[in-house]
DNA sequence: ATAATTCATGTAAGTGCTTTCACAAAAGCA
DNA sequence: TGCTTTTGTGAAAGCACTTACATGAATTAT
């Protein structure tokens, strides 16, 4: 009973033992066919479950809706997590998911310029990715329903943070902890594609001190990669140093591992001798027991996610541009 | 302006002056055209309101570039590591990938029933999921290339570990290392779908012990369910008893996490006061300096695609059943 | 200045299925 | 025995695309 792919014009004719032509008869001008013949054709077709249209069968069984969703080197995990909680909506409703790893601004154009017109997508989720004004124009204008996360667009739907806020919590929760002295880790490659918020959350970190009269000396200032390895080696040399900052806050999780490690190859004591705040909630956070600021990642994509959907359903639904909330989470580092 | 029939691409080369090769080559290389031409046919195409049969192009190319991944939960850390490793791959040879969370047996048996025919596929990798035997018949009858990860079929291609080997190895390296007495925490939850392979890294361990001329007791034995913070609080209390196991093989690298943790909480050093040896070597077993068995996640899902993308190259390869080594990483708690 | 190369583009040959065509064979009815 | 009517045959054309190869222009090297 099972075919080896679809049922043609071919088998259907083998089946009720007539020619192609007839068949194609029946289906195109079925008075030149004898009522007899007509029948057991019909019935063939019936039974084999044929559709004229290849295509039309296509569709037919494509029933569920299905949502793309762009994304830089996935191997980083926020960005994981971010997928993570689209996933769980997007199944949840039965959509497909498709994921397009972009590797270089060439390409992230590229599908920024064909994606829309292949109408292949129901919908599009966009996560860390600049993109220009003409592509904001090009998805509305081929009404791709598109959600950005990390990157906000006036025309387009989006889900953000304040990094700079999330700089000046992470100066103030120190600060108000009892700290004086002041240091900074983060990343120092700014891509070409998609987004670095680093620059933000460092700004904020600085108005934060400022604020409470103190300053982040440049001596204080750690930049590497981002990198588990690097940070760890680098961060060693940085704590080293007899005037050490006493409180650090590192603008990415992945950092603030790296420190953290480095801190225990040293044989410092966390928090008493160096406290380490970090930036994003990775599960790895709370593996290692780090205190950070959480971003919410899961809940971005899930919110987009929904937010997409929701504009599936009624088209009419304004543009949001939701902020999700940054949240000091303290456990043992800081 | 009256859109009798849909437009075609000869339109939009009639209209652009170009070739419909060009336009083709707009969609599908752009690099391959002119700034300057793509931007007049990209105009054309808004203009026109083009959309490409994706039924005629995955004629003309003979696929539709584009494989599906069956996954579990998107949640678990493992899963996500396969996924990484085959959506390197496949970004490379620019397919896209489309990913089915499989949440119960029920959706399992609609994805396997419904995309084999839909014929929107050109391959399916299968993470963890158990299926019988009619499931691979209706893949292979409707040619739907496919590559199973962790559960094996002897029609199918697989990837696989040797579970049993890595629980014996986990036996021979904590005895050569001079432990003498040995526990073991493991999943207890066996899903009515997906698979188990914890039941068998305790038999290979149970196998080494005893080959080593020791055994693991019953109270040694630590059954937890996969989460990090119940091994941790239910860790507690096993390590708390003064009779504890020297040595602790832990069947998944969360639940060794939760363990490592647990002896932190009761200041017990690692590994000299307990050792911990994990299993998986997921990202986090790095962070913390988890002493572990490595199964090569991220390679799993990388070897999948190839392997996937060697078939669908040249169907009359043969059906190949791959197996992983597994290797003991040491890092510092064992 | 000339040869060598790269490069964008067009031509034409595919791709798998369906439809159409001209014509022959068979069957049905005088 | 003729003359319709119904089928079968194989070939060819169409569909809406992709792509290997060819071409000629532009760029670079010599």
């Amino acid at each position: 009973m099972s075919n080896k792919t679809l049922p043609t014009i071919y088998d259907v004719a083998r089946a009720s033992g007539v020619s192609i032509a007839t068949v194609s008869r029946v289906l195109n001008d079925p008075h030149k066919v004898t009522e007899e013949t007509r029948a057991t054709v019909l019935t063939a077709i019936d039974r084999l479950g044929f559709v004229p249209k290849a295509e039309a069968r296509a569709r037919a069984l494509r029933s569920t809706g299905r949502i793309g969703v762009l994304t830089p080197f996935f191997t980083a995990q926020s960005f994981v997590q971010r997928l993570r909680g689209a996933a769980e909506v997007l199944s949840k409703h039965n959509y497909e998911l498709v994921i397009y790893t972009v590797s270089s601004s060439v390409r992230l154009n590229a599908y920024l310029e064909t994606l829309p017109i292949a109408h292949t997508l129901d919908g599009l989720i966009i996560l860390s990715l600049q993109f220009s004004d003409q592509h904001a124009e090009r998805l509305a204008s081929h009404g791709l329903e598109t959600v950005l996360v990390e990157y906000p667009h006036l025309t387009l739907n989006s889900i953000e943070i304040d990094d700079v806020a999330g700089g000046r919590q992470a100066a103030q929760y120190l600060v108000q902890k009892g700290y004086t002295s002041f240091g900074f880790a983060g990343d120092t490659t700014v891509p070409e594609f998609g987004i670095h918020p680093i620059t933000l959350r460092l700004a904020g970190f600085r108005q934060g001190l400022a604020e409470a009269g103190f300053e982040l000396c440049a001596e204080n200032t750690l930049l590497v990669p981002y990198d588990m390895e690097a940070s760890r080696l680098q961060g060693r040399q940085f704590l080293q140093r007899s005037d050490r900052p006493r409180a650090i806050f590192s603008a990415t999780d992945l950092q603030a591992v790296g420190l953290l490690r480095a801190a225990r190859d040293l044989g410092l004591k966390v928090p008493s001798e160096v406290a380490i705040l970090g930036f994003d909630d990775l599960d790895l956070a709370e593996h290692v027991g780090l205190s950070t600021i959480r971003q919410h990642l899961d809940e971005s994509g899930r919110v987009a996610a929904e937010l997409l959907l929701a504009r599936l359903a009624d088209p009419s639904r304004p543009i949001q541009h939701i902020h999700l909330p940054l949240t000091v989470i303290t456990r043992e580092t800081a």
